[in-house]
DNA sequence: TTTCCATTCATACTTTAGGGTGATTTTTAA
DNA sequence: TTAAAAATCACCCTAAAGTATGAATGGAAA
């Protein structure tokens, strides 16, 4: 806490510390003028104030100029980050078979060459896209495929 | 190109303002110490070098951490950002009602209801649909979509 | 062991999709 | 202004999709 209060007023430390040497360069030649009352340390006392200045000046006029560089990342491929929703699946309660014969709906094949792929029936998957159907609430092969993508049942 | 060559060699021309200015000092210092041959003009050349090294190192010490590297990272979804893909729309020629039947298939609509849609019947859609196939290439609404999908004619 | 469920298949039927052909009207481009 | 393209609709027919019902099998859970 202690530090971090530090860094966050690092500007208002500079300038105190500035002042307070300042203030001090400013009594010891008070007290060499009226002690010694020469001349010559009143100009050292001034050189050092004007060059203290001077490096001060020269450090943040070419340095802190350096405070930049932004970086902007961005897109995402679409189907690269699919992820399944688990959780909608679940809540419909599809058998394995019957996401099966879904994600064979969505590439465009019909009932006979899903049949085929699977090595069963048409029936077979008749059957199992009217179930399917019932269980998504939709009506249509073309809704079901729509509504899969929609809830990442499918990518 | 200067101001750029200035801006990049920012802290070689420091040191070199710092070294050129330590031996102005110091040749002024010299001449003062043989004409005059007063040790409070040497003692005045001293603090000035000492501190103009303060102010540099206290402005290096307390500003310069301040450069930080911003990294801002933008993520975009993936269906927010589609593009449809003119050239692949114009090179299959697809006619706007027909592009617009394909969008309303996408949407699980069957043909009647996209004839209600449009205000059209439904062997208008039929005709429009067996265009839109031949150009397409496929034999299905179902392959359709996937097509028009992959080929981002459709979000 | 019995019940439940997923998977499989069948038959019969209805609805929707799709193919082919032809035609009319409107719009667009040459 | 004329030809080409787009949009509209109709009819007929086939293929595919979808509905309903029933049933056999095998695995997993109660």
């Amino acid at each position: 806490m202690i530090i971090a209060a530090i860094v966050k007023n690092k500007q208002n430390i500079l300038y105190g510390v500035c002042l307070a040497l300042l203030l001090l360069l400013l009594k010891w030649l008070e007290w060499r003028f009226v002690i010694v009352d020469n001349a010559f340390e009143f100009y050292a006392g001034s050189i050092a104030v004007i060059f203290t200045g001077l490096g001060i000046w020269l450090a943040i006029k070419l340095i802190t100029p350096k405070l930049k560089t932004v970086i902007i990342e961005k897109h995402v491929p679409a189907a690269a980050n699919f992820v399944l929703n688990e959780a909608e699946l679940n809540r419909l309660r599809l058998s394995a078979r019957e996401l099966e014969v879904l994600q064979l709906m969505a590439e465009g094949l019909s009932n006979q060459e899903i049949a085929e792929r699977l090595f069963v029936s048409l029936n077979t998957i008749k059957t199992h896209s009217s179930n399917l159907f019932i269980k998504m609430d939709v009506e249509r092969r073309t809704q079901a495929v729509e509504k899969a993508k929609r809830l990442s049942l499918i990518p």
